[in-house]
DNA sequence: GTGCTTGCAAATTCTTTGCAACTTT
DNA sequence: AAAGTTGCAAAGAATTTGCAAGCAC
């Protein structure tokens, strides 16, 4: 985590934005969170060790991570504006339902096959989206 | 278009709700889109030839289609309350990322990859949500 | 010191709810 | 006639914007 926090710092440093404690309080709980969080329920993570926080900053700290690619958006059932660390390479994510926890998998070659199915239908595919759900280790 | 239509009120009617003049417009709608509409779209559609449709009743529709399974919610980047006819089997859409045309695959066998790729994880597969995105003969 | 960032308050936008009048069956 | 449905208006949520004060560089 204190990792991702430093290579993080350094993107955002590079593309002119400033580092202050409120941004990074956001960036921790984001960072050290197992699951996508919404930013309601960063807020009120954040809100635990810094009261003063405003929810109007976790707004605008999602938005300057986006924009360096840095958070992905989550897309669930009834939930997609939860974020979480984006994936670097080309992976999928998996997310137990029961608790949310998600990891990014390596590994998932099935482009080939796309291109195959979506040429009978006329499609010329430029990109995919796959996102599996299941049950993590402790859910099962 | 005709078709399906006939089979939503024959489904909707089978479970007690009621076929009314705006609602069937807002089916119409819905069915004759080549491309997932939000109920905002949906809204101003309907109101071209039915000025006094309130948008409160598309969202009253939509929720009962949902209901009984006929519509999809397709989640795009930055737009997540588009519906869509739902697949019927288990099928997988492909979006057009230029115009939004839209169409349902069959065909693609990919569960068992899942699996194994996920135990390694120490996940245990449920379900999964794939969407393609690319470009439509017409937009190619 | 300069200029981006913060938090408040207010404004917008999106969606849901209460209700009397109206339709469908 | 009974019961679900409509559209309006108002309430609630979620997100964005304006701005003066504060902080990072």
């Amino acid at each position: 985590m204190e990792k991702i926090l430093k290579e993080w710092e350094a993107e955002l440093r590079l593309n002119g934005f400033r580092i202050t404690h409120p941004f990074r309080d956001v960036m921790e709980v984001i960072i050290s969170s197992p699951k996508p969080l919404s930013p309601m329920e960063i807020f009120s993570k954040v809100r635990d060790h810094n009261p003063q926080i405003g929810l109007v900053t976790v707004y605008r700290s999602i938005e300057k991570l986006e924009q360096l690619d840095l958070l992905d958006h989550i897309h669930h059932i009834n939930e997609c504006q939860t974020v979480f660390p984006s994936a670097k390479a080309h992976k999928h994510l998996i997310i137990c339902e029961k608790c949310g926890r998600s990891t990014y998998l390596d590994g998932l070659e099935i482009e080939s096959e796309f291109k195959n199915i979506s040429k009978e239908a006329g499609y010329e595919i430029t990109g995919h989206w796959l996102q599996l759900s299941g049950l993590c280790e402790e859910c099962q």
